[in-house]
Order: C-alpha cells, then sequence, then structure tokens
RNA sequence: GCCCCCAUCGUCCAGUGGCCUAGGACGCCGCCCUUUCAAGGCGGUAACACGGGUUCGAAUCCCGUUGGGGGUGCCA
C-alpha cells in the first residue's frame, strides 16, 4: 500500500515569487492534479529578519495569477515554533543532537588552522552542555556510511556522512532552523513526494537524518527539479536576472502563456505538442519524466508562447485584458483615448503583439494630437526620395479631400490606384502616407487607420508633413 | 579545496541498443503572400563534448577525461 499523494510547494517570502519557484510551484501542482492527491502551502519563515510577511499575501495572489490553487489550510513555520522545540527536545533527548557554545568565528579559525576544510570540528560534541546564553544546537551526524534516497527524476543519490558536518538546528536566538522545520512538517504534513529545485539536493541527506532521527519509519520519494538558469548557465539570481513574476506580469504576459511555457522547462509533452491548455498538460505531466539538466529561461521563446496565445483570444477578451496598459501610464492625454477607435484596431494589434505592455505602441498615433516622429522613419522614407514622398502626400490630399465613402477600401484604392496607374510601386506609395499618419514606418494597417483617425485629422497630418517636409 | 548533480541543434524538448543519413518547437536565414509590420504557407541552417570499453550493432549501457552547474551559513 503506498501512502496518498501529497505535495507541498514550501516558499520562502523574503522577495517577490521567483520564476523557479513559480515553476516548482507548477510541477508540485501538475503532480498533485495529475495524480489526484493533494496540493499543500507552507510558508517557510522560520528567519524572522529576512521574511517579510507583507509579502505572502503577494505570492498567494502570483499563484492564482498563475492559475495555481492548492488544498487546505496554508502552514506558517513562524506558528509552529512549539513543535520544532519539541521535536529538538526529543532529539536532544536521544542523544541525536547537543548543545554548542562555539561561536561562528571560532568555527572558522578553526577550520582554518585545521588546512582550509571549512566546517565544524565537532568541538562540543561530547562535551555535554546545557543549554544557554549564545549557544547553539547541532545535529550530530553519523561519521560513517552514507546516507542513499532515491530521487524519482535522478535514480539514486548518495552522499557520504563524512562530509556531513554537524549541522546547526537552532540558532543561538532559539529559532529552530530550515532543515528541522523542513523534516518536521513534512513528517507532520505526511508529505509523500518532496518536489523542489536541485539547489536543495545537498540539504536532503541532512533531512532525511533527520526524519530518521526523529523516527520516521519511511523516507518521501523527493524528485529535485533541475534549475532554470541565465544565458550564462547559472542559477536565476535576483540580482542580476530578471525573476519576479509580478514583472512579468506588468510587462503584459499572459498567466495561460507563462504557466504553459514554464511546464516546458524541464519537460516536454510525449507528443511534442508544446502549446496547449493546462487541462491535457495535467493530463500528460509525469514527474518521472522530467528532464535532469538545467534549462534556460528563454524570453524568446517565452515571448512566442504570449504571442500564440493573444492570438488565440477572442477579440473583445484581448480588448478587455489590454485595458490595464491602456490606462495606467499611456503615452496620450488620457482623454483622447476613445474606446470606439481602440476597438476598430483592436484585431489588427491583437495579432502584431507578443506582450500586453506593446500595444499602447500601436495604437498611440490615433490618440496623440500629433504623430510622434520616428527620426529614422523620416529619413528612410520621406528624405531619401523627397519628390516621390510630395508627390504621394499631394495625391492623398487632393483624393482625400473629397473621397467618399471615407472607408479604408476607398482609401486604399485612391492610393493604391494612383501607384498602379503611375507605376510607382504600392510598397513605395503608400509609406510616406503612413510615416505623415502615424509618425513611423511600420503599424497597423494603413488604410484602417487613416479611416479611424477621420477625414480631418488625417488632412490635417499629410498637410504638416508637407510643410515639414518642404522646410527642412 | 571537498561533496553532489548534469552533458543531443544557439535555446527548450523527442530519442531509453537496431526504426537516427537524429525528430519537433523557439530563434535565425531565404522564398511566397502582402500597403508597412505582423500573421500564415513553403524551404533552409544547425547537435549526439572527448577518449576508451561492452555489443553483431550505441546518442542510447559501463569507465575515464573535459566542461558546466549546485552545495559547502546561527539563509532557505
Amino acid at each position: 500500500m503506498s501512502s496518498p499523494l501529497r505535495v507541498r510547494f514550501a516558499p520562502s517570502p523574503t522577495g517577490y515569487l521567483h520564476i523557479g519557484s513559480a515553476r516548482t510551484a507548477l510541477f508540485n501542482w501538475l503532480t498533485a492534479r495529475h495524480g489526484g492527491g493533494q496540493m499543500l502551502l507552507r510558508i517557510e519563515d522560520t528567519d524572522a529578519d529576512r521574511s517579510r510577511p507583507e509579502l505572502i499575501d503577494l505570492i498567494f495572489r502570483t499563484l492564482g495569477w498563475l492559475g495555481l490553487d492548492w488544498d487546505g489550510e496554508v502552514v506558517h513555520q513562524s506558528k509552529r515554533a512549539d513543535r520544532y522545540r519539541d521535536a529538538v527536545e526529543s532529539l536532544l533527548a536521544a542523544g541525536h543532537a547537543y548543545w554548542c557554545e562555539c561561536r561562528p568565528d571560532e568555527v572558522k579559525a578553526r577550520a582554518q588552522a585545521r588546512g582550509g576544510k571549512p566546517g565544524y570540528d565537532g568541538h562540543c560534541r561530547d562535551r555535554e552542555l546545557g543549554p544557554g546564553p549564545g549557544r547553539v544546537v547541532r545535529f550530530r551526524t553519523p561519521d560513517e556510511g552514507e546516507t542513499v534516497f532515491s530521487d524519482v527524476i535522478r535514480g539514486q543519490v548518495s552522499f557520504p556522512n563524512a562530509d556531513l558536518e554537524d549541522f546547526v538546528i537552532v540558532r543561538s536566538n532559539g529559532v529552530p532552523m530550515f532543515h528541522v522545520a523542513n523534516a518536521v512538517d513534512d513528517l507532520d504534513m505526511e508529505i509523500s513526494h518532496v518536489i523542489r529545485g536541485e539547489d536543495l539536493l545537498p540539504a536532503t541527506p541532512k533531512i532525511l537524518l533527520l526524519r530518521r532521527a526523529l523516527s520516521s519509519e519511511s523516507d518521501p520519494l523527493f524528485a529535485h527539479l533541475p534549475l532554470i538558469v541565465n544565458e550564462k548557465r547559472q542559477k536565476l539570481s535576483k540580482r542580476r536576472d530578471d525573476v519576479a513574476v509580478e514583472d512579468y506580469i506588468e510587462r503584459g504576459y499572459l498567466p495561460e502563456a507563462m504557466a504553459n511555457y514554464l511546464a516546458t522547462l524541464g519537460w516536454g509533452p510525449p507528443d511534442g505538442i508544446e502549446i496547449r491548455p493546462m487541462p491535457e498538460i495535467i493530463e500528460l505531466f509525469e514527474l518521472s519524466d522530467v528532464t535532469k539538466s538545467s534549462a534556460f529561461f528563454d524570453i524568446k521563446k517565452l515571448d512566442a508562447f504570449n504571442g500564440e496565445y493573444i492570438r488565440a483570444l477572442p477579440v473583445g477578451e484581448f480588448i478587455n485584458r489590454s485595458t490595464h496598459w491602456l490606462f495606467s501610464n499611456p503615452p496620450w492625454p488620457p482623454e483622447n483615448f476613445s474606446a470606439g477607435v481602440f476597438e476598430f484596431m483592436a484585431p489588427h494589434v491583437q495579432e502584431r503583439v507578443r506582450t500586453l505592455s506593446e500595444v499602447p505602441g500601436y495604437v498611440d498615433f490615433l490618440f496623440l494630437d500629433q504623430p510622434l516622429i520616428d527620426d529614422d522613419s523620416w529619413q528612410k522614407v520621406m528624405e531619401k526620395d523627397r519628390v516621390l514622398a510630395i508627390q504621394v502626400l499631394d495625391v492623398a490630399i487632393e483624393q482625400f479631400e473629397s473621397l467618399e465613402p471615407w472607408e479604408s477600401k476607398a482609401i486604399s484604392l485612391a492610393i493604391i490606384g494612383w501607384a498602379d496607374s503611375n507605376g510607382v510601386k504600392r510598397q513605395k506609395a503608400q509609406a510616406p502616407v503612413r510615416v505623415a499618419i502615424t509618425g513611423r514606418s511600420v503599424g497597423p494597417p494603413l488604410w484602417e487607420s487613416i479611416e479611424v483617425l477621420g477625414r480631418g485629422r488625417t488632412l490635417e497630418r499629410l498637410r504638416s508633413a508637407k510643410t515639414r517636409l518642404a522646410t527642412t
């Protein structure tokens, strides 16, 4: 009989939710949902100095944004100090742990004197010290043998016990440390699968030794996920890399795209179809299929995923989701914004953006009093062939003044018809108009843009471009 | 230093002894479509780190080398 499937995600609230943590949460969640098990949440906040309680709620919200949910009450380690103290007492009583009065600098100095080998030398091991100010509790690690465990992803892993120093389990301020809290909680929460980042692999023998000393009959199954790395193949770090999931939300990534992309880091569906709905991923996901080697967090590929997800949205939904970027710090005077105009252009914009934060850049010319003229575009299109540019602008002005009906089809015919009958490439003919109207040489479809801009503003921009061309 | 993990296209995944003259996706390049840019279509570029074994046969198994990474806290 195997124990019920129970996994947990155990973040430490020392910062925003990290991309790597999000992936760990996702894989835990996928394992639980795939196997009909439970996904628990635990906040590892034993270090009061580094923990920031105000971030806990943000972590919850970010997990929610990603579409991850959890079962049962959230466990906060900061509220379980008594439980850890009891566990430490029993460890002490059984001789698995002992009090130590060595100060960090003393430990370090002795290590140096020994000749480089870092770590604690067991100085207080057999001194039978009792509690006292400044004293810590250390765990007595075996001197011989090895600690072996099986990892769903890596197979059997073993660590020589002799390399394990007698590590601290209770700080001098009386607060228990990560290893004990972690071991005790996984035991109490009856976690069956410990799924976490590979950076915790070396901590596993310590936790296992602790569990066994706490008289647990069975070890959980471990699964150490490959690290997510940067372009230099180093573990994503808060300092040098863009790792806060919150930042990606602000940059306009869709949660579905982010979750889907994260799922492909260290795992791939058997049929090779990477972009697919989460229910399918849940069905296909298998923890034992997870890759062993680290994965580069490739923004370009994330962008591709995101672009696909954006295009797959119903237009109305695209409009809804764009709202935030349209209203917070838009490049135009807010009162100029017109929902109707945006809705008209939305399908064209949707097809072109890869992130929602790019949306304003595609419609800004519609809501700005004057288009922002891009120098390179002006040079390339207007200055390089002034004769043609002026000619096209004149034609456009003349045609547009009396064009009926004012709609994209007729507008396109006015310019294209002229180009075709005058031996001018359509591409060449539209360019000056585009720059005059939008300020750039690239952008959404021109004829539709002109239609929605309106005759008056269009003529105004054409004339002003002509003037600018004539006076420079 | 010591311990541990890892090693297929630039990147992410396939591949679990013969189906591999190694497949898909992103990127990149080219062509088509086209009012620009996208999107879409078509095509292309590009990898089994190296050296030994084992085997009739190895990307796949074993050993070593090299390379990369993680850990080595009174952080988690």
